[in-house]
RNA sequence: GCCCGGGUGGCGAAAUCGGCAGACGCAAAGGACUUAAAAUCCUUUUCCCGGAAACGGGAGUGCGGGUUCAAGUCCCGCCCCGGGCACCA
């Protein structure tokens, strides 16, 4: 076997490693974290389900690192104690196992994607077994096994054969709009995937296109190179048609408060309204997004984003040329260029004018690449005086700044910036001296009557950029006949990809599955050779852990109504952990999908997690954040070879609150180790120990330890758990005779936290003490406590003199304020304290102190 | 710039509703055991002042104000650290 002495040449505190393969190998060969579903013999429909499920990682070349069972821990203590305490508990592992770094790896040496990700699987799942979670590892699974993304492309092709219902705000199927006769270019722009030539995020490195989300700062979040935005025809799912249900149903759920924040602003729902203005000389028009129309009196110019459709109709020819230049630079300039930091304004007169609605003026229609095309409609009327942007651009350019609103509180307008607040409208004839809310209401009323404008909503979410140029991803199921896609049979899924010898990129926006000339080849028509994000996998695997041997559904309805049932609650799954880094995109485009699934009649709740805690970064010991080339990085192997699993379980949740960030302690593992030995030692090392009566004071001790790790537990408060537990062992320790009975209560404190040494401790005491139920302890029911054995006789009450404790006494709890009054007052000390002076009033905390004020 | 999260001993932290600040652990110091060390066990440990000690007094939860008999906790104004967003009209 492995490394017998721990590196650090200390004395073994605990045969940990003897003690944990042993239960590992126990548990394994009696099955005993198999979670039977509906149907199954041993299937207890009496019990009520808890759902509790980790983010599921992506197997790596680097193996786990110590961030991994922090979350892991979390869930496999709340998995065990929801066990113990009488609940059926799915508590699944697999891997999002598609994915840009295999690929790369299989560029690099040739080596196929499959066969490295076979081995990191290999080693991540050897990894967390060496852990002891209570995972049902049968239901193991991961996304690039084809009968897995065969369900991947199936719900695709759902989603494909759907259209957004505005009227009923739900998906419905294509078939209802085939049976109302519409054509195939009116269906197709329904779809809810769908393709559109649209400005994608091209990075020339990785020879992909990158979803808005995949790009940070104009690069890509992978690897960061450079990203160019270029016209490409792709795969879109309309996610914007559900805007308002993602951002909406959000308050059901049991989510942190940020998160939620978080989602919403990506959505960026805002209200405003849309306005015509006239060009002028043309019979065009131009169409904006504002969600201030109260200051339509105050637009002095227009502004267009430069790729705007109307921007060659509408320069004039004096400004053609330079027009023309500007275009061209803002086209060649990469997203970090156009966005970067406190960058100035640019932009180019067309020499085109606009009418304003209103007011009839001529205002000067710019291009600037401050407006960007992708959002409401690539066109703005600039409000210089009462926006931001459109003030920097005028200054900039000379623009007049026309004041429209000012101060409700008739403080003066800022000199030398705008005005963005709400306030009161001026010069504004249709709507003069009405505050900002109702000035907006008239005015849009008014341009809805004039045909001029109407209300609108706008989101800043866009459509999902679907497709990536990458080989390692699921095939689309579609193929191309005379420039139309259509979906394969249901029958030929999955679509698996073709073998291939070489995965590097064509170097244009041509995928790599392009080169499988045989494969793309399909009965006169063409395979897509596009494949999905990685995203898609994990969009939906929760619900395959729930039946993952299903081969006729995506998921079984009986176990989906079971597993999922809510209770009357949006969401599934009871508990979902994970790092706060998937805060939109997985947790959106999730919930996205089951809301399809959902709309469709496939899944039984509107939300797919109910609970979601964020664990919180784990630092270096150094306070930096763990990275290679820092050498801060903390291998979780050698902390188990040193340690043991149940040492590094523990000292990953007592280190301080799981959402927190917290720096690794290597002292603070060994502290928690020496706890473990003091546990060991207290039952094994000990002669102490008798089949005897608690003492009061013991009962006490053990009911409340019971009482507070459990309510630790289910506050997910487990480092205060942890510390619970110290203090009965500490006492216990001391103790002349230690009954049995206190002991085995323990153990169910214990196990959840420390399996493996819980069930070697309760199998001894067990064999020495047959009375005890025999184990494992951690099947056995988790002991309430009893609130008889809390009840106090006595508390300390802490006298104080003017808010300063100056005396404290023992008295009965059930003393009244009358007693506890004259008993402070009778103190010597208090008495030293307040002769001579003038008590002004007594304040009585029964069961906590007594304050006397005095002056 | 905006939005979050956070600031408590030498360190990680704890402290239901405003009611004993620092539980528990780490580190450090002293002691017991040992030929010695490791391990273990016991004791001390927020700071300042007085005291040989028991103990007593004062200050103290980033800073400055406020509310209150009482503030780590509530309110107002700042400072610092970490994270996220960043022309979305």
């Amino acid at each position: 076997m492995s490394n017998e002495i721990p590196s650090t040449e200390k004395h073994r505190q605990y045969p940990f490693h003897e003690i944990e393969p042993k239960w590992q190998r126990y548990w394994e060969q009696h099955q005993t974290y198999r979670t039977p579903n509906p149907g199954d013999p041993d299937f207890d429909p009496s019990k009520p389900k808890f759902y509790v499920l980790d983010m599921f990682p992506y197997p790596s070349g680097e193996g786990l690192h110590v961030g991994h069972p922090e979350g892991y821990t979390a869930t496999d203590i709340v998995a065990r104690y929801m066990r113990k305490k009488g609940y059926q508990v799915l508590h699944p592992m697999g891997w999002d196992a598609f994915g840009l770094p295999a690929e790369q790896y299989a560029i690099k040496t040739g080596q196929h994607p499959r066969i490295t990700t076979e081995r990191n699987i290999q080693r991540f799942r050897q990894q967390l077994k060496r852990l002891g979670f209570c995972y049902d590892w049968r239901r193991e699974i991961a996304t690039t096994d084809p009968d897995y993304f065969k369900w991947t492309q199936w719900i695709f092709l759902q989603i494909y054969h759907s259209y957004f219902d505005e009227k009923t705000q739900k998906a419905r199927p294509i078939a209802e709009l085939e049976a109302q006769g519409l054509s195939r270019e009116e269906i197709d722009a329904r779809r809810l995937a769908y393709v559109a030539e649209v400005q994608v995020n091209w990075c020339p490195a990785l020879g992909t296109v990158l979803a808005n989300e995949e790009v940070v700062d104009g690069k890509s979040e992978v690897g960061g190179f450079p990203v160019e935005r270029r016209p490409l025809r792709q795969w879109m799912l309309r996610i914007t048609a559900y805007a308002e249900r993602l951002a909406n149903e959000l308050d059901g759920l049991d989510w942190p408060e940020g998160i939620k924040r978080h989602q919403r602003e990506w959505i960026g729902r805002s209200e405003g309204a849309e306005v015509k203005f006239r060009v002028k000389g043309s019979g065009r028009e131009l169409l904006i997004f504002t969600t201030r129309p109260d200051t339509l009196y105050g637009a002095t110019y227009m502004v267009l984003a430069p790729e705007h459709p109307l921007v060659e109709e509408i320069t004039t020819s004096e400004c053609r040329a330079a027009v023309e230049n500007y275009r061209q630079q803002v086209a060649s300039k990469s997203d970090l260029e156009r966005t970067g930091l406190a960058k100035e304004k640019t932009g180019v007169d067309t020499g085109g004018r606009a009418i304003n609605p209103v007011n009839g003026e001529e205002i000067p229609i710019w291009i600037a690449d401050y407006v960007l095309m992708s959002y409401g409609t690539g066109a703005i009327m600039a409000v210089p005086a009462h926006d931001e942007r459109d003030y920097e651009f005028a200054k900039q350019f000379g623009l007049p700044i026309r004041v429209v609103v000012r101060p409700a509180d008739g403080s003066a307008p800022p000199e030398d910036a705008a005005f963005c607040d709400e306030g009161i409208a001026v010069d504004s004839p249709i709507f003069e001296g009405l505050p900002t809310a109702e000035a907006k209401k008239k005015i849009t009323e008014w341009l809805e009557q004039q045909g001029l404008g109407r209300r609108k909503v706008n989101y800043k979410l866009r459509d999902w950029l679907f497709a990536r140029q990458r080989y390692w991803g699921e095939p689309f199921p579609i193929v191309w006949e005379q420039g139309q896609h259509r979906a394969v049979p249901e029958s030929e899924l999955p679509v698996l990809p073709p073998e291939l010898e070489d995965f590097r990129p064509t170097g244009t926006p041509e995928p790599p599955l392009s080169k499988a000339t045989d494969w793309v080849r399909y009965n006169g028509a063409r395979r897509e050779t596009n494949t999905m994000p990685q995203w898609a996998g994990s969009c939906w695997y929760y619900l395959r852990f729930i039946d993952p041997w299903n081969r006729d559904r995506f998921v079984g309805q009986e176990a989906e109504r079971y597993w999922m049932g809510a209770n009357g609650k949006p969401g599934g799954v009871d508990l979902y952990v994970g790092g706060t880094e998937h805060a939109v995109l997985h947790l959106l485009y999730a919930r996205f999908w089951h809301k399809v699934l959902y709309d469709l009649g496939y899944v039984s709740t509107p939300e797919p997690f109910q609970k979601l805690v964020n664990q919180g970064l784990i630092l270096g010991e150094d306070g930096q954040k763990m990275s290679k080339s820092r050498g801060n990085v903390i291998n979780p192997d050698q902390v188990i070879a040193d340690y043991g699993a149940d040492s590094l379980r523990l000292f990953e949740m007592f280190m301080g609150p799981l959402e927190q960030v917290k720096p690794w302690s290597m002292k603070g593992v060994e502290g928690v180790y020496r706890f473990l030995g003091r546990v060991w030692r207290l039952f094994r090392e000990n002669d102490r120990i008798q089949d005897v009566e608690a003492t009061p004071a013991q009962l006490k001790l053990l009911h409340e330890t019971l009482r507070k790790v459990a309510a630790d537990i289910e506050s997910m408060s487990f480092n205060t758990a942890i510390s619970q537990m110290m203090i009965f062992v500490n006492e216990f320790t001391s103790a002349d005779v230690v009954p049995v009975s206190a002991l085995a209560m323990f153990l169910h404190c214990l196990s959840p936290f420390a399996p493996h040494l819980a069930e070697e401790l309760y199998e001894g005491l067990q064999s020495r003490y047959p009375r005890l139920p025999p184990g494992p302890v951690s099947e056995l029911p988790f002991p309430d406590y009893d609130p008889r054995y809390l009840v106090e006789e006595e508390v300390e009450i802490v006298l104080q003199v003017n808010g300063k404790v100056r005396d404290r006494v023992r008295v009965g709890v059930n003393a009244s304020e009358e007693e506890l009054k004259s008993i402070a007052l009778g103190t010597e000390r208090i008495r030293e304290q307040v002769d001579g002076k003038q008590i002004r009033k007594v304040i009585i905390v029964p069961k906590r102190l007594v304050n006397i004020v005095v002056g």
